[in-house]
DNA sequence: TGTACATCAGTGAACGCGCGTTCACTGATGTAC
DNA sequence: TGTACATCAGTGAACGCGCGTTCACTGATGTAC
């Protein structure tokens, strides 16, 4: 057996704290926001006093990067899962709602408001673009069925963030419009801005799904 | 003549003084985030000391809510003038471009991530209900030429938001639909999240626009 | 199985800091007669 | 024009607070022989 799977119960013991210590900082940017997330306060609420944390986190700042690279791994993962079965970009689609629903903060920690000057680290960018593979699948386009507009000619040009993927600039642009759709409705749901309006916004997004996939009048 | 429109020398003051304090805040807001706002900090850069502010401002949350007010209403502002000449989609989608790329923390100040447990004062929620007329008389769709969907029929009963306007059911959906995908793809370009893909954001909101008032293949 | 040592989780005291906000005040500006 | 008074902008001291972070330490857990 290599080392690699080897895991003392220190390590174990380490593993499971870090993991309770990110849990009550995700309570607390549910419940109070991020400027409130703060290492004392969720020291306080796990027993613990505030210099235990450092065993744990070399700083807040860290603490916080390694909450959106959870949640990009997160993300990644359910897009991966979805695409098991083949690319399907209805399924996606509903497994990103579905995984945005689940808790709203955690979308916001990717796609929310960006704090000036921060840079997420390479690691984490790096999960950024792989989770375009899958949703670059499931917008294949068989053939050039439609005339080639200005922005795909610019698209053949621009498509180092395919990563190698070998997609069409129709596919390519497909991607990029169902991405920027799903999250427009998917963000403005989130951030409430459809409360009070008094329409259904999975009927919104689901709208938007179906016009993506093929729309009626085609 | 009326007290409407007398301005002693003291209330001109007054305003100047505000206009001042809240330009250093939208600074401190796009230099160092929402979090990092403070009346302090403002004091000390206007050279004045600290509860000075208080004069103008009875709190730290009644500055941030006046932040949001003034962006919803610039907004408000800019659309208005956008459609003085007629209701025309392209050039309320790109007043709305210039107004976010203007300054993109006020943009967030609107559409960024919700803060828990904040709730904009009912002046705030009017004023983003108004930005909805000029779209919907935009999006007006001629006569019923597309089979009514489920959604158009759920939007038929669930209109509220259209606050009176005498708009169809397709328009209605078409207002939304422009409203999302017009938001999908500027919040993206402005939280950062198009940098290193290499394409320009300025043809897909373009591309977006285009198949919003008449897709090629129709 | 027992002893000696190393590792490491967690504590409590302490640091300096900046925050929002209050209060009693000074001094300048405007108003009434 | 001058005087008496009211208004109001801004100050400085003070409040309690919670923050991130460091440091020297105690005590428990694991390791080597």
């Amino acid at each position: 057996m290599a080392d690699t799977g080897a895991e003392t119960p220190r390590e174990r013991y380490r593993a499971q704290v870090r993991a309770e210590i990110k849990k009550h900082a995700r309570e607390q940017l549910a419940t109070a926001g991020a400027s409130a997330l703060s290492l004392n306060a969720i020291a306080k609420r796990m027993g613990m006093s505030g210099p235990a944390l450092y065993r744990y986190f070399a700083s807040r700042d860290e603490l916080i990067t390694e909450l959106i690279r959870d949640a990009y791994r997160s993300l990644a993962d359910t897009f991966r899962a979805a695409a098991a079965a083949g690319p399907d970009l209805p399924a996606l689609a509903h497994a990103l709602r579905g995984w945005a629903l689940h808790d709203p903060h955690r979308y916001f920690l990717i796609y929310g408001t960006p704090v000036p000057g921060y840079h997420a680290p390479d690691d984490v960018t790096s999960i950024a673009r792989e989770i375009m593979a899958p949703l670059l699948d499931a917008c294949a386009v068989p053939p050039p069925d439609t005339p080639a507009t200005p922005f795909h000619t610019h698209l053949e040009d621009h498509r180092q963030w395919a990563d190698g993927h070998p997609a069409a600039p129709a596919t390519l642009h497909r991607a990029l419009t169902a991405w920027t759709r799903l999250h427009g409705a998917l963000s403005l749901e989130l951030a409430g801005h459809f409360t009070g309006m008094g329409f259904d916004p999975e009927l919104l997004f689901t709208a938007e799904l179906d016009d993506l996939t093929g729309p009626p009048t085609r």
